[in-house]
DNA sequence: TTATTAATCAAACGTATGTTTGATTAAAAT
DNA sequence: ATTTTAATCAAACATACGTTTGATTAATAA
């Protein structure tokens, strides 16, 4: 029964709860969880040392409020965007590469700031390798993962289940390391890959994995 | 000058130079670099607290020490690899592909004990978020990356260096992303991907990034 | 042997961290 | 108005960490 203007899973900004999780997650972003101290956030977000633990218990549950906060929207549209697929149309496998892609590359240009904070701390979560965030990302990925897999056998004759869990692998990784490293590909690329990069990422990444999940 | 049997660039086990990098490859492969103290490093090595600032300084130097251990032969082979490829070949594409593919699996393979403890290292510090690390990595990649990414364009005409930058970076991740999920692919798949599993993935990749390679 | 260097060790140091406490203030309910 | 609950705060706590010290032992050189 939110009144506020915003999207009903960001929280509101004026409570102190509402300002841990958004700078939390910056700084998680871009330092990552175990070198983000709770005294940089409580700082960063105008509140008390005390804050942390009065309103999410400890910081992993602060963590793992972030990372949910981030991760299951982006897996809820997935899911949706899957769900509206016609296998019947020749380019099915298209749209499920789409449906993994898009909702990432929306939240992260959905943040006006454009800052570009939201793809860094979702590829964080995607290749985590800290046990705790897996544990999030791995209790509620085995559902995405196997509508994905299935997705694929249907649109892609003969692929076995074991093959489609192997591309839908490669796929997450190739999404999540580009995306993370895509400073530094700016940086590399001496300015040509700009403007609208993240396009050109977009759609160099799609035709990648079009091509690479009809293979064989 | 080394009189061991030993590969010339696995330090020697019985000293504690040796050991401490031997169990900090271990530790740091499956628990991350953060995660991994002092104190369990030098209790599994059978080694005084001291022995690390002793024989390396500091733990960040340790590090170092371990990831140009098992990074640097990667990356000398692969370039090694590179080098020998004829581009007037038909296949000099695939060829490219296993020159950065081959190195790591072969590392993963070379470890008799089977735990796989090396690509779980490697495609953390491939992958990896953390700065010191990173620093490493990044100090010798842009090197390998350079010389792949002018043999890409080489071995298919009409690619532009941004697209093959963007490439580079989709078959790392993809790499990286699957062969650290590699065990939880092997229970995903119900035991059906054993026996030989590591050498399903590994042509499974090859295929998907050659056809991903080639796109466009 | 003797002198010198290298390596190991137990113990302590300083610091940064997450957490807890107990008082104080603000808000809400009765 | 009074009571009760919620939220904020400064301060302290306990702990785990990387690092350093200084003594002791082992190895090497002269």
């Amino acid at each position: 029964m939110s009144l506020s203007l915003e999207p009903l899973n960001k929280p509101a900004l004026n409570s102190t709860r509402g300002r841990l999780i958004e700078v939390s997650g910056e700084l998680f972003a871009e330092r990552g969880f175990d070198s983000v101290s709770l005294r940089m956030i409580t700082e960063s977000a105008n509140a008390n040392l005390a804050a942390v633990n009065y309103h999410f218990g400890s910081k992993e549950e602060l963590i793992l409020a972030v990372v949910e906060d981030i991760v299951g929207p982006v897996n809820e549209k997935r899911l949706e965007q899957l769900g509206g697929i016609d296998f019947n149309s020749t380019n099915s496998l298209k749209a499920i590469i789409h449906a993994f892609i898009d909702p990432v590359f929306d939240v992260t240009s959905a943040d006006a700031g454009a800052d570009n904070k939201y793809y860094k701390l979702i590829s964080r979560c995607i290749a985590s390798r800290d046990e705790r965030v897996s544990s999030i990302i791995i209790r509620q990925f085995p559902e995405v993962l196997a509508r994905f897999v299935s997705s694929l056998t249907r649109a892609i004759p003969g692929l076995s289940s074991d093959s489609a869990h192997l591309k839908v692998m490669f796929m997450a990784g190739a999404l999540a390391h580009s995306l993370f490293h895509y400073e530094n590909l700016l940086l590399a690329s001496g300015g040509s890959l700009y403007p609208s990069s993240l396009n050109v990422l977009k759609s160099e990444l799609v035709s990648f994995l079009t091509a690479g999940m009809s293979s064989n």
